[in-house]
DNA sequence: GCAATAATATGAGATATCTCATACTTTTGA
DNA sequence: TCAAAAGTATGAGATATCTCATATTATTGC
């Protein structure tokens, strides 16, 4: 069982030219219908820090152009559980510039991450009248409605070390697979001590070999065998 | 482990006035902003009967206005997921509409169901520029989002005990609880044998009682409880 | 109305996963 | 730089859940 810890306030806004250079860098003019460009703020985050506390409402919407986050819930047995990994070209806030009412998941950066950020007190009322915006938030949402439910429809079907295969040859870098384990558990739902369980039957299966605190992927074959059975069709 | 069996097509369209009947009882006018009435067909689907099969892209956009149906996937192990529940109101093929790829899901009505159905190939361009109706859609999308993350989250916090207490509560015809175990065991994920254990526990706990194929709900109380820690604060 | 099918029911043994205790190592903050 | 916190590691026992076998009862199609 883990909690989250909140850090300080570290977020930075960036300003005149650093500001400039990244509304030129990343134009997002292409998803919207209004010049959005003089509403934007820029924020920067460091790594590990909460972009939006839990149960609290934001007054964003973001975008993210650089870096990663989490999305954590806490539950009342104190569990947390990791619901998804938010990368660039995502949105943030989403939920909350449509539902009045809405429980606020925590949202916290796992790299130093740079955001645009709309405030919704001066383009809420527009943007949701704006149909590129809308066109491409539905589609945004219709992933992760999708999403959501093959994790959820998986999570139930197969035990994990059918998830854990598939979740290891996504985030292996090369064939070196080095994601945190606490990380890791919250995101797949078991307990610690059970994942390494897993990870050493992989080992002695001789599926990957453990270096220091990394592991090589040895035979890729037999795990993508495991992955193969969560796709439908 | 459940098959999921195809029944022969059985689909009634109405015509003329049963048609006219429908488009004047349920005006869909307030969620578009150009005129679709003459674009709908009025579809009658029978109790069981497949609105969509499971990998076989439909071809209208559906709006149920009366009766429910059940959501499906089916694993390559032969596992069945009841994915989710579909109420009056809801859409029907929205994926389908706003990705090119996907893997549909099988829809199955679990009780006489009719809805408007929109032709993909009459206005599929004019539905994805449509203010009204992608607002709308935005919004149901994000409510599916939100659900799907809270029953994924909750399914690997939790044990059956919790789970299968709110289901109770959320089901229940006053104190009468009776959905049929099959579809319950799809829909949280777990055996019948380990549903039927939990049951059985409700009612020596005293919980529940059974009655013939019915179960009572003697004391709401712990129940209530139970399902309470389910809820995010 | 009857045969086939689906749903309900229960036991027994297997296994996937959790909890708790404890120890060691690495990272982090002041 | 050093103490605290976070992450890693492992054992042992508990429990949540699954599989399989088998029997009974209800529903359905023809």
């Amino acid at each position: 069982m883990r909690y989250l810890i909140l850090l300080r306030w570290m977020m930075k806004i960036y300003k005149d030219e650093a500001r400039r250079r990244y509304l030129e860098a990343y134009s997002i003019a292409h998803l919207f219908s209004f010049p959005v460009e003089e509403l934007i703020e820029v924020h920067e985050y460091e790594r590990d820090e909460w972009i939006i506390q839990e149960g609290t409402r934001p007054d964003f919407l973001f975008y993210v152009l650089e870096g990663k986050a989490k999305i954590y819930v806490t539950h009342q047995n104190g569990k947390v559980s990791l619901i998804n990994f938010i990368n660039e070209n995502d949105y943030i806030g989403e939920m909350e510039l449509l539902n009045e009412v809405y429980y606020t998941k925590g949202i916290q950066s796992s790299t130093k991450t740079v955001c645009f950020a709309l405030p919704f007190y001066r383009c809420r009322t527009q943007l949701l009248e704006d149909v590129t915006f809308l066109r491409e938030l539905t589609k945004f949402l219709s992933g992760k409605a999708t999403q959501m439910a093959a994790k959820y429809s998986q999570s139930l079907a197969f035990p994990l070390e059918n998830r854990l295969a598939d979740f290891i040859l996504q985030t292996a870098d090369q064939e070196i697979y080095k994601e945190k384990h606490v990380t890791v558990c919250d995101f797949l739902g078991v307990s610690y001590r059970h994942l390494l369980h897993v990870l050493a039957q992989f080992c002695s299966s001789g599926f990957l070999k453990k270096e220091g605190r990394h592991y090589r992927i040895v035979q890729p074959e037999p795990l993508y065998e495991l992955a193969e059975v969560l796709k439908n069709r």
